[in-house]
DNA sequence: CAGGATCCGTCAAGATACTG
DNA sequence: CAGTATCTTGACGGATCCTG
């Protein structure tokens, strides 16, 4: 479990460089938006209006171009039910589900110490 | 440790909205640049020239700017030794490994997947 | 060697309005 | 309700030059 980054490397030489695939799935994924939306899915299947209130701030287009990004990615599934008014409903696929596993733990950690990471600031400005 | 992202929020109301601290830390941490960087110092202390060639692609400015974000987070620690020609180490503070440690699973994992995800376009495509 | 300062292009992102 | 289209802006990021 004491993977570290070197180990990861070397097993694939040439990952995380700039050309490599590894570093398109980063700009999706990790993005400012891209992380919220797969984190509000993970709570299961959410519609289109559910993830415009879920995830605070988030502006129609970012909504709309985070999601075509991770449904092309393979990541999020989007089902489209034929009826009127429109529903339209998006969770995340077997691949989005293994991956949002991976960052529960992160986003997790990131708000028990946000507070204190901020914080710093404070003691520096002092 | 099956942990939801609801659970994450329910203990903390207003955690991830707008202006949430969490909101500035997922900017610094998981930005573009501040995972790599994050990543390449979970190898152990490094020096300025060699963050700037393991992280590939990176910028002086990017690599100065991220830095400093991050030091100010309290994340990584800076220690300038005085010596002609200057020699300056980097290094992740304790809260630093503690955030790496929970991010290197999620940067093993998109080593293992990126080719797949980045693949499904060229389906779609087809 | 380690970096700060500056200039500038590009694109991400917000606001708004409109449509199936 | 679930989007797309268009416009505008400002920040990100690259290149370059300069300093301790």
């Amino acid at each position: 479990m004491a993977v570290s980054f070197a180990e990861i490397r070397e097993d694939r030489p040439g990952t995380f460089t700039h050309s490599c695939p590894t570093r398109v799935v980063l700009d999706h994924v990790m993005s400012r938006w891209g992380v919220l939306v797969i984190a509000a899915l993970s709570d299961g299947t959410q519609r289109w209006g559910e993830l415009r209130r879920g995830v605070d701030g988030i502006s129609e287009k970012m909504l709309g171009s985070t999601l075509r990004t991770l449904v092309a990615d393979g990541l999020v599934a989007r089902r489209s039910l034929p009826a009127v008014p429109p529903h339209v409903e998006y969770s995340l696929t077997p691949l989005g589900l293994e991956l949002v596993e991976r960052m529960l733990p992160l986003l997790s950690w990131v708000a028990d110490n946000a507070d204190e990471i901020v914080g710093q600031k404070a003691i520096a400005r002092t």
